[in-house]
DNA sequence: AATCTATATGCAATTATGTGCATAGTGGTT
DNA sequence: AACCACTATGCACATAATTGCATATAGATT
C-alpha cells in the first residue's frame, strides 16, 4: 500500500526529496531552500530559485507540507513550509529505493574527445577556467568542514553530511589534479 | 553573422554537437550513434537512443546532416547520417563557447546528507553497489584503453580521447577509493 | 541621484530528458 | 517450439530544467 501511495506521487523526483530533506531539519521559506541550494545540499544536488518555488506548490498540492505566511512589511510576505507526516513517510520511502547513477555530461571531456575539431589554444583557457572552479569549489568545501564539522561531538545527522562533504572535498582534489595532468598533456601536443 | 547563425541554431545544445563530432569521424546510422553513446562518447556524454534519433532528425532539418537511406532485406532500412559544411561550421563555434560546470545531481550524496531520515543498512547496501558499478566503469576504461589507445603512434585525434579517457579513469579510480571511505565513516557510526 | 545588492515570490515559454510503446526479421539458446 | 537478444527505426506522452521576465522595497555604495 505504502508502494502503490509512492508511485502515486510520481517514480522519480529526488529534487521532491532533497527539498523535503531540508526541511526535516527546521521550516524554511522558499528563499531560505533556494540559499540552501546554492550552498550545502546544492553541492550534491543542484536547483534553481525557480525550481524550487515549483517544487514546494507541488508538495503543498501533495499535502507534504504545509505553509502559512508571515507578515512583513516592505517585501513580500515569507511563506514557511513544515514538512508533514507523509512528507517524512515520502523521505523514508525513498530512502529505501535504488540510486540512479548520476548522469554524465560534461562539455570539456566533449571537446577533449574532440580534440581534432577544436580550437586548441581555447580549450587550453577553458581548461584553466575549470581548474579554477574546481580549486574555487575545493576552498569552499573546506571552508564549511572547518567552519561546522571539525568539532569531535558531532551528532549523527552531522556526521552525515561530514561523510558527503568528504566525498566532495576528494572529487574536487582529485579533479584539479587531473586537470592539471589534462593541461600538461594538451600542452605535450602542441608541441 | 556567424554568431547570428549560431544563436538561429539555438544556444545550448551538446547532444547535437557530441553527435556532430561523432560523425566528423564517419558517417553513422542511427543505431550506431546510439551504441557510440552507449561506449566511447557516452562516457562524457550520456544520451538514449530515442534522444539521438530526435535530435537527428533535427540537425537533418536544419542542413546540419545529411542523410541517405541503404536499402536491407529483413529489417529496418539503415539511414546513415553524413555532417555537412554547416554541421562542421557549428561544431567549431561550439568549440570556441565556454563550457558550463557538469550539473551535479547524486541522490546517494543526498542520502548520506540526510543521514538521519535514511535507513542506514539499506544505505550501506547502496554505497556498495555504486562501488561495484564504479569498479565496472573503471575495468571497462582500462579495458578500452589498453586495446586502443597503448601504442606509440597515435594521431592528434587519438591523443584527445586518451586525455579524455584518462580524466575518466583518474575520476573513477578516485570514486572507487572515496566510497571505501565513506563505508568505513559509515560503519563507525553504527557502532 | 543613481545604481547595486539583498530580500521575497512566482509565471510563461521553451528546451531537454525519460518512459513506454510499436514494428519486424534473423539467429542462437533452453 | 518458445523465448530472448540483436539489428533498426521512431512516435507519443510525461516529467524536468532553463531562460527570461515581473513585482516591490530597504539599505548601502558610488
Amino acid at each position: 500500500m505504502h508502494i502503490i501511495a509512492y508511485r502515486f506521487f510520481g517514480e522519480i523526483m529526488a529534487l521532491a526529496e532533497a527539498i523535503l530533506v531540508c526541511l526535516t531539519d527546521r521550516p524554511m521559506s522558499g528563499y531560505d531552500l533556494a540559499k540552501t541550494f546554492d550552498a550545502s545540499i546544492g553541492f550534491f544536488w543542484r536547483a534553481s530559485h525557480q525550481q524550487v518555488y515549483r517544487e514546494l506548490a507541488r508538495l503543498r498540492d501533495k499535502g507534504l507540507v504545509e505553509s502559512r505566511e508571515i507578515e512583513q512589511s516592505g517585501r513580500p510576505n515569507r511563506i514557511i513550509h513544515t514538512i508533514t507526516g507523509a512528507g517524512e513517510d515520502v523521505v523514508h520511502l525513498w530512502s529505501l529505493k535504488p540510486c540512479r547513477m548520476p548522469s554524465v555530461k560534461d562539455e570539456l571531456l566533449v571537446k577533449l574527445y574532440a580534440l581534432d575539431n577544436v580550437d586548441i589554444p581555447v580549450l587550453h583557457e577553458q581548461l584553466d577556467i575549470r581548474l579554477d572552479q574546481h580549486r574555487a569549489k575545493l576552498a569552499a568545501y573546506h571552508r564549511i568542514k572547518e567552519k561546522f564539522y571539525d568539532g569531535q561531538n558531532l551528532t549523527r545527522a552531522q556526521k552525515g553530511k561530514l561523510i558527503a562533504l568528504t566525498m566532495g572535498i576528494s572529487n574536487e582534489s582529485q579533479m584539479v589534479k587531473t586537470l592539471g595532468k589534462a593541461i600538461t598533456m594538451l600542452g605535450e601536443i602542441d608541441e
